[in-house]
DNA sequence: CTTGATGCAAAGGATTTGCACAAAT
DNA sequence: ATTTGTGCAAATCCTTTGCATCAAG
């Protein structure tokens, strides 16, 4: 974990970027927490370390833009991820309708198909795509049974 | 056209909603715009014809409970597109991370690949999907020669 | 020491709500 | 006539900004 965090601290300072509390603090939330994340779920994890709320933005943004992590946007759900690090440059979530949990399905058989698909998109509209995200909005296995 | 707008008209009523003026010009916006819309810009479509921006909400919030529209959100785009009547229950959409538009990418040869991996995603997971969205973000036609 | 980042409070923008009135069934 | 939807204004929520202070390089 800390090797990985060095390497975020070097993309911080290739940017002239400072290495503050906040940037490690919420750096190391994203590493340790594999999964998606909101601005208010971060700062109740970083609020008793005197990080404020429009310094969640701040870094957010800030990491965002170095490509540290990417944005995950599923109707009214804002939320960011891990992009660094991540072999998989793609994801697949599932929304379910009824009781509204968002699900990751990731593995590597799915993972072939798409980069598949990506090579086909790309080639036919002359595009390059670096990241791929699969939303699926249907019923989950749990609340099918109900 | 009209055809369509009955039968929306039709589910309205057998859930006991009314069939008002505000719900009919959005849906008849839906229904001749085959595209993703935003609360915005429907409101300016609609306020001449004395259609407040709350209302535009409310009708937008009927529409979706009801499987009418579906919502599609892209990092801080929140937009809305017909959901009934779209025989493609998947889309395809690629965000530019310099000009940032949006762009919506359908083909037949897609919608077969996506749905043999819809199946066996719900196969793997016991979910049962109805609508899948693929976003893929890089950089666009345009802004690569640049 | 210089520059950039932070916290606080306040502003901003998008969305939602309360309420009296209007329209639909 | 009754129920539901609407417009308006105001409230709320999430996110961003101004500014004085603080910390990093």
């Amino acid at each position: 974990m800390y090797a990985k965090l060095n390497i975020i601290k070097n993309i911080l300072k290739e940017n002239d970027l400072k290495i503050t509390r906040p940037r490690i603090e919420i750096s190391k939330l994203f590493l340790t927490n594999d999964c998606h994340l909101d601005a208010e779920g971060i700062y109740n994890f970083v609020k008793s370390k005197r990080i404020s709320l429009p310094t969640v933005y701040r870094t957010l943004d800030v990491l965002y833009k170095n490509d540290i992590i990417k944005k995950v946007s599923i109707d009214n759900i804002k939320a960011y991820e891990l992009n660094l690090f991540n072999e998989k440059n793609y994801h697949v979530h599932f929304k379910c309708k009824i009781c509204k949990k968002l699900f990751e399905y990731d593995d590597i058989e799915l993972k072939d198909n798409i980069e598949f698909q990506l090579s086909f998109v790309e080639a036919k509209y002359h595009a390059k795509a670096d990241s791929v995200s699969i939303i699926m909005d249907g019923l989950c296995e749990d609340c099918r049974r109900k």
